[in-house]
DNA sequence: TTAAAATTGATAAATATTATCTATTTATTG
DNA sequence: CAATAAATAGATAATATTTATCAATTTTAA
């Protein structure tokens, strides 16, 4: 998602979070890679541009816009959290090759699954969230 | 799962693994748990019986184990690997107020979602295993 | 323009994990 | 059972990631 530095500052002040140059490049970085980047991966990303944003205050923007539902965290099996924008609900594809992950929308199985619970909820247990993350391997096309 | 040393050991000469007092206690640790322990955890639960395992060593075989599929890595928002030796697929329940995860087995489920990637397959993506996880908050019964 | 409050950047500290290296242990052979 | 080669363990250093500290700067509102 391309957004534009006026449409963050005013998606920062609906929010009630104050605008401040790192805080909305770092926003605009994340909301515009497709790859789910680490906060070292966004610090790279903004270093040519803006150089003086340090590591601490990416860290510190990322919680934040955690916070504040602006984003989320993606663990994988690598000892670094990873960070993504697209807040509805979707899969994701880790590429056990390459370790990329991708985004997939299956709003059938979201449905499936939904109703599955709707029918049948778990005892003692109320849930917020399901998350489907699939493991394999994506086939490279251009190959053979 | 409460298993015997000897168990252990016959299975790891199975698998072609050298028996070592630490492995075969580290595994038989993390078989009996059942709360998904990091690598602290299981080093901290042998320590009485066995002070001397290293911690490196737990964590070298905790690798191990994953490497020959006796075990699994369990990642989750802390900045902290946990492990598992539940090898046949299932439900992981996160609760969002302890942090602690829970066992969750679902066949119907499984089957639904199995089903579904058989009709609709992920084009360009091979799938070798489909993870579901809940986030939510556990009730316990005995409050009020 | 001023001032209070929040944020930043520099840097130190904390955590978790991995690497290195010698001594010990294991499994195998005679 | 003793000897041996190979693998592993433990001690510890190093690395990597994330968090904490705190004075200086910036933001927002008055
Ligand atoms: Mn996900
Ligand atoms: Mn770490
Ligand atoms: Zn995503
Ligand atoms: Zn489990």
């Amino acid at each position: 998602m391309n957004l534009s530095l006026t449409q963050i500052k005013t998606q920062f002040q609906e929010l009630g979070i104050k605008s401040t140059i790192p805080r909305v490049v770092i926003y605009q970085s994340l909301a515009k890679a497709m790859h789910h980047p680490s906060a070292e991966e966004i610090h790279l990303s903004i270093q040519k541009k803006y150089p003086g944003v340090s590591l601490a205050t990416v860290y510190k923007t990322l919680d934040m816009l955690v916070q504040k539902s602006l984003a989320s965290k993606v663990v994988t099996d690598e000892d670094k959290v990873r960070y993504d924008s697209k807040m509805e609900p979707h899969i994701h594809l880790y590429c056990e090759k390459t370790q990329k992950i991708m985004d997939y929308d299956d709003q059938e199985l979201a449905e499936l699954i939904a109703g599955h619970f709707t029918k049948k909820g778990i005892t003692n247990f109320k849930i917020n969230r399901i998350q489907v993350n699939i493991k394999g391997e994506s086939k490279t096309i251009k190959n053979k």
